[in-house]
DNA sequence: ACAAATATATCACGTCGTGTTATAGTATAT
DNA sequence: ATATACTATAACACGACGTGATATATTTGT
């Protein structure tokens, strides 16, 4: 997939896809990118594994993320260069909607 | 629909329905809405007239949002009790990802 | 040894956003 | 006067996505 297609389907990004790919700045694997987004959101985020598993096939299909390498069962994600554009208009995109929202807090 | 199935579907939100809702903190009909959500974005969000219309549809069922009068064929809305305290929670989990997202920027 | 936590995979389901098409009134320009 | 653009709402079909459920297997703790 292009990079522009998947400019066009990741954002707006979901929460889900947003936090996934935080996640990957540093190198992880799909238990342990729950367990980080748990802790991300103080408990308010808990993924089940259909949705970690199923995303991580999806953004890695479109190139935002790779796997680098295994570790028995564990396969190991992190974030590729065009995943790091896309996150960076994605947190652009979170400001604006912030700074929206703030008159309704 | 009770309130609290309202709060399990509209947390998240998405941010379509985030924006109709916020342009609704003043009366609106449809067409009033795509124009404000279209300037509170700075022309990046273009709503089209299915998106509006079967959100509004959502809303309205879901209690988050009622018409208020017509003026010919004009519908007029505004945000209910029950859609500002959505409102403000969905504020609240910007905010969170506003935090969690600041340093992508 | 047994239970709980770790770890991944896959399927079916419902919801949502969007483009498209249709319809029609209103305002502006030529 | 008439054509064009803008205003305004409605309804449908489609694809993408998030999730719960289920299955399977390994490892760790008690």
């Amino acid at each position: 997939m292009s990079l522009e297609k998947a400019r066009k389907r990741y954002i707006p990004m979901s929460e889900t896809m947003f936090y996934i790919l935080l996640s990957l700045k540093q190198e992880r694997h799909g238990y342990a990118i729950m367990q980080q987004v748990k802790e991300l959101t103080q408990g308010r985020i808990i993924l089940g594994a259909g949705t970690v598993y199923s995303s991580l096939g999806k953004l890695e299909g479109d190139g935002l993320i790779a796997s680098v390498r295994e570790e028995g069962r564990r396969i190991i994600y992190t974030i590729t260069q065009t995943g790091k554009e896309i996150l960076h208009e994605e947190a652009e995109r979170i400001s604006e909607l912030y700074n929206n929202a703030r008159g309704s807090l």
